[in-house]
DNA sequence: AAAAATCTGTTGCAACTGCAACAAAAAGAA
DNA sequence: TTCTTTTTGTTGCAGTTGCAACAGATTTTT
């Protein structure tokens, strides 16, 4: 129940917090373990993360699943954040564990409210930094999946996540099954390719340990 | 040379705008038919295409390129609102025909300047704008390329253009060549699976016309 | 501590996809 | 109109990937 640490309210005193969530018509949701909730409940809102951990998750026609975002308490999400206009049925949130939500309709974010209120203009700000963060999160994304082989993925992504962690030696944000999900793979496909490339040399991994070794080769 | 047709600049007055081009440094660039610009060079700017027709690609090691978008007059780029932060220099702006491009300095936008101008916070509402509708683009498109086949990637991609064109009946955006450069497919392979998908009765195609036969079956 | 549920690691096989190399059609330029 | 360039359409072939089906290792739950 702690909104103070959430970057929605970055920079809002808890007062004025206090203020916004009685001005907003925000209502709160408690949802088990393995719960799932279609996105497609919760159009024209944002929802943030009170306190569990969930997956936004993309299951299609087929049953497959793709890991779109992990959130964590305090994380921000919905639909301008997240996920396409179109087949938002296909959406999900999926709670990891037992998890507490807070939704807000979105128009109050982004139009002035009548007593025109200074913390309306700091939101606005925060949103905007949610939103380009995201923007550049999504990038990635799109740079991962554009490559068309597995390893080429791989190395994108390893690639990239060796530049944020400013080393070649770097612990992989989240489980390799999860890892399949994210480049879009099938998992047993990734893992051959992934011993493939330890014996080639070109890294090291030992579970969730990676050590990019020859960089910069080709794709 | 018009930017008030540009959404950055939604209802911000002409004068208004000249005011702007004042106080943000901003400088103008002209280039030829083919010409390349890497968007390494370009960085904590955002620029407006003031005329002529221009694509952002990226162009990785093995010479592979991806088409990420494609702007007309008015277009509003940046690597805020476009590409990932890490490997700039695989991205570069190429001119179709001759263009015009203004760059501004991105820091204008989101700090207030001294005298507090009111167009300023109209300045950071459209970027909000842009900035939401980019990533509704880029979810589109993460959601096309997390498909695993060519087939599941175009049926994504069809009933996507076919739900914005409220009809099962539309016309495809960009040449075949350049939507095979969009699912991060090769386009003979492309070219294949669509012969075998007309075959199958999915869908009809007379160039560029595409419509959706039997829509909701298997991915 | 034992049992259940996940996650990790492997393999054979069929199917799909990328590559290379053409040919024909369409669009633009001269 | 003719020439040139780009786009569209095809095919064989080799290599990669997805699928199914396991087995062992970890983690979580009871």
């Amino acid at each position: 129940m702690d909104l103070t640490n959430c970057p929605l309210f970055e920079d809002v005193s808890p007062e004025e917090i206090d203020q916004i969530l009685h001005c907003f018509c925000s209502n709160t949701r408690h949802l088990q373990a393995g719960e799932l909730l279609n996105c497609s409940d919760i159009v024209g809102k944002i929802g943030v993360l009170l306190a569990g951990e969930a997956k936004i998750i993309r299951i299609d026609y087929d049953g497959s699943r793709t890991l779109m975002e992990t959130l964590t308490p305090g994380s921000v999400f919905g639909e301008a954040l997240a996920f396409a206009n179109s087949p938002l049925d296909q959406m999900f949130l999926e709670c990891v564990n037992s998890c507490d939500l807070i939704f807000f309709a979105y128009t109050h974010f982004t139009k002035r409210c009548a007593n025109s209120c200074e913390h309306h203009n700091i939101l606005l700000q925060n949103l905007f930094r949610l939103l380009s963060k995201k923007v550049l999160t999504m990038a990635s994304r799109v740079e991962v999946l554009s490559h068309r082989s597995i390893r080429a993925k791989l190395l994108c992504f390893f690639r990239i996540t060796a530049a944020e962690a400013k080393s070649t030696r770097f612990t992989l944000p989240f489980s390799i099954t999860a890892l399949a999900e994210y480049i879009c793979a099938d998992r047993s496909a990734m893992m051959r390719e992934l011993k493939a490339m330890k014996e080639e040399g070109l890294l090291q991994m030992d579970r969730r340990q990676v050590t990019l070794l020859s960089v910069g080769e080709e794709a």
